[in-house]
DNA sequence: CGCATAATTGATGGTTATCAAGACCAGTGG
DNA sequence: CCACTGGTCTTGATAACCATCAATTATGCG
């Protein structure tokens, strides 16, 4: 049979266990069709019927909530690689409004594949449901971040996140991080301003933390700012030795 | 056979599915093991190893998070029926702290009991799925608060979420919620100081949102308060249509 | 009744929001 | 080559909101 164009998906999740054939054979089924949308694009909207979850092959993008009055927040930025949907499937229509901060490219997938998977795939499925929970956990993290942190911490921790994230799938990764957004987008991620947003990462530079060139952040002290925060990686380890073996 | 006492996670999944015999006894398999904890009484700590989940029999039990200087973040309270411990399933050692807000019984189950549930019982796992990840659209809202709210806002949208959560298990509940959490303990949900909630539960008092007599809350006018917050319950409603039929 | 815990009150200050203006930059068309 | 444009970032002045600290009052319990 042909190999496919390598999956960051399941690239991705090689990283945790060894795939099956099966597995991988499921997981490739996800990523058969495929969109395009360019910048600041929406792809869904709070309260559309959403009977999809998505894999992005490529771009960021964010998945954010907004009050009535115009107040956004940003819950979660995903990356290529990432599987979005997860905390809809519990409802028929979707939560947050889902829109790109670049270029991108999404492969969407019905809900019912994953009953496919649930049915035949003990280990896809155990491995699903981790990715889904260490989600919470990440977002646990986020909700200490908001609710406890100031500002310079807040995107001190936003920026060792994402860091930590785009390892999993960028193993040559450095200390530098290309950071797509603006800083509306930025405040609307970590609960602050957009002019808030710029004092304070203007102070962590003469600080020296980080270094701006363009979009792209260098933390030059990564150790001293995952010590401010208290900062632990989510996304390195992922404990496997309770997933049933491969049947 | 002999029917046990009640189980109030078998009373609360009910809600959402018919559940087959074998998830209900798959559920109450669960429910074997017993533990009593008084007041304020810690469960287990950050870090330790977790192999296990918790089923709530009795009681009000928050989730927490600290940073170094003591700052503290709950990240989630549970109720009786609630199952305890699935953000930190992906991990080997606990993201957070579980303590008791006052008296309560758990039923400690290991997580190789899930896997039991995965492999045979494609309607629960579907289940487990959809609880784990609901919770997760519960945090974003929380998460929305915490970001973007007033410190009315934020103990409006407490308030809404626990009565909404609480009418699940309990149909007959009207209007009054009792409320075993001091304003520390509030404090620390919503990310204010306990003399902040204070002042902030007069204001809400005053303008006839709310009554409290000891440690009950009646919502006086739910409605204006759903709309003072854009409040949506998570609880009730749940999209079970793409669950595998019972097999 | 006396003690501990929890809630309230008032004074003060810090952090962050808000508003408005200006600087910078890349792209566009004259 | 240069003005023009829209988007983004920066800067400064002011104000709102909430934290902090300390003292007092209420509540519950042995």
């Amino acid at each position: 049979m042909t190999i496919p164009e390598k999956s960051c998906l399941v690239q991705k999740l090689s990283h945790y266990v060894d795939l099956t054939e099966l597995s991988r054979k499921q997981l490739m089924s996800l990523e058969e069709t495929e969109r395009e949308f360019g910048k600041h694009a929406e792809v869904y909207r709070s309260g559309d019927r959403n009977d999809r979850l998505y894999v992005v092959k490529r771009g960021w993008l964010y998945s954010y909530t907004d009050l009535p009055d115009g107040r956004r927040q940003i819950v979660k930025i995903h990356h290529p690689g990432d599987i979005i949907g997860f905390p809809d499937i519990a409802f028929d229509t979707a939560t947050t409004t889902l829109q790109t901060s670049e270029q991108a490219c999404l492969c969407p997938f019905s809900k019912s594949a994953l009953e496919l998977i649930f049915q035949r795939s003990p280990q896809l499925t155990a491995l699903m449901f981790s990715l889904a929970v260490r989600d919470q956990a990440i977002m646990i993290d986020a909700l200490r971040a908001m609710g406890r942190m100031s500002a310079r911490e807040k995107l001190a921790h936003l920026l060792l996140d994402l860091i930590s994230r785009l390892r999993i799938s960028n193993k040559n990764l450095t200390d530098t991080l290309r950071l797509p957004l603006n800083q509306f987008e930025i405040g609307d991620a970590v609960g602050l301003t957009n002019v808030y947003v710029s004092k304070t990462l203007i102070v962590l530079e003469r600080e020296g933390f980080i270094r701006r060139r363009g979009d792209e952040i260098q933390l030059l002290k990564e150790q001293a700012l995952a010590q401010l925060v208290d900062f632990s990686d989510r996304h390195h380890a992922m404990d496997t030795s309770w997933f049933p073996n491969a049947s």
